[in-house]
DNA sequence: GCGATCATGTAAGAGGTTACATGATTGT
DNA sequence: ACAATCATGTAACCTCTTACATGATCGC
């Protein structure tokens, strides 16, 4: 019944109390590297998730004509994220539209999908470059019941994602390189 | 103006005149792998591309209470696919909800997220296994002009997938059983 | 005869983006 | 004084999914 990025805000709470512009803060990226929502989107479902007792919040003086709300999660929060953590995730289609320009790239000019890559490449160079930064800032692994876990998990990800993404685009640039 | 599914379905029709019936049999995973949608809204988008002329189709005595439509690229489609083609894609967000499972999976018991990956790994082994027999009915790559080489450079981009997320899926069972 | 495949459409609703609306505090 | 940041919300719109609706043809 919750959706996803009800519990994507669950998960944010379960580290900590936040207001709604803090957890939109969190699930920006480059910060993060889990799940992105507007702020429109995150005090809508603030507000379900409020009704259904998943979160509470308390209500404190600060800027704006409104008041400012942190949240927190409940113990009926927690409860559900838990089991929400280990159900096998729904398949989403995957929808790319750097591969479906590949699909299409035979009938454009070779010299125009080759900028293209290179463009692309570049891009997830610098994206890499960035993680790996951060990464140092890790010892190793933390052990898998501390909160940084997750942290140094997802961003193992996004590494070895990065990493994909820019041998590809090498691999295409190669190829048009050769056929030019 | 148009909007990516419609370049998916021009993109499809570059290849030869189709159905709206035979493009969601051409989009659907894991036949092909670059974008998917269902026929309802395959349906709906070749009507827009139609009424801005960018396809056109002749509709023949076929099954079923309407004529069947057969669809094929106009000289304006094919410009716009072009053009787009090499255009830089929009950033879409990731969402992947098993990256964020992973975000959470230090509040979940370890056995329990641990068979959690151990599943994914056979999934994403399985699709391993099957784009490599793909793969090995091309003999080597395609000229980039060749429609087939839009095939096998989506193939390629989903081989190295699988094998990045395959890798991580092992990294994440390792780290769990460690920790058990 | 029966089920799979071929074939096209509509409608309701969920999920997500963009734009609009407001305004205090903090640092330069 | 001005800009950036903090802070919450609504409304219109686009994209996509799910369910409903219909029915002919082909192979077994």
């Amino acid at each position: 019944m919750t959706s996803t990025l009800g519990y994507a805000i669950l998960a944010v709470l379960a580290r900590g109390e936040r207001t709604g512009y803090e957890i939109a803060a969190a699930m920006r990226r480059p910060v993060s590297y889990f799940w992105t929502a507007r702020h429109s989107q995150i005090h809508a479902e603030l507000q379900k998730l409020a009704t259904g007792g998943l979160v509470a919040f308390d209500a404190r003086h600060g800027p704006g004509p409104q008041d400012k709300k942190v949240y927190r999660l409940t113990a009926e929060g927690g409860d559900a994220l838990r089991v929400w953590v280990t159900e096998p995730p729904r398949e989403r289609p995957e929808r790319d539209e750097l591969v479906l320009k590949t699909y299409a790239s035979w009938l454009a000019d070779p010299g125009l999908v080759r900028r293209l890559f290179a463009e692309q490449l570049r891009v997830h160079e610098e994206r890499l470059a960035e993680y790996e930064r951060e990464e140092e800032l890790f010892e190793g692994p933390p052990d898998p019941g501390d909160p940084r876990f997750g942290n140094y998990a997802t961003l193992r990800c996004g590494l070895g994602y990065e990493r994909h993404r820019a041998e590809w685009c090498r691999w295409m640039v190669a190829q048009l390189s050769a056929s030019l």
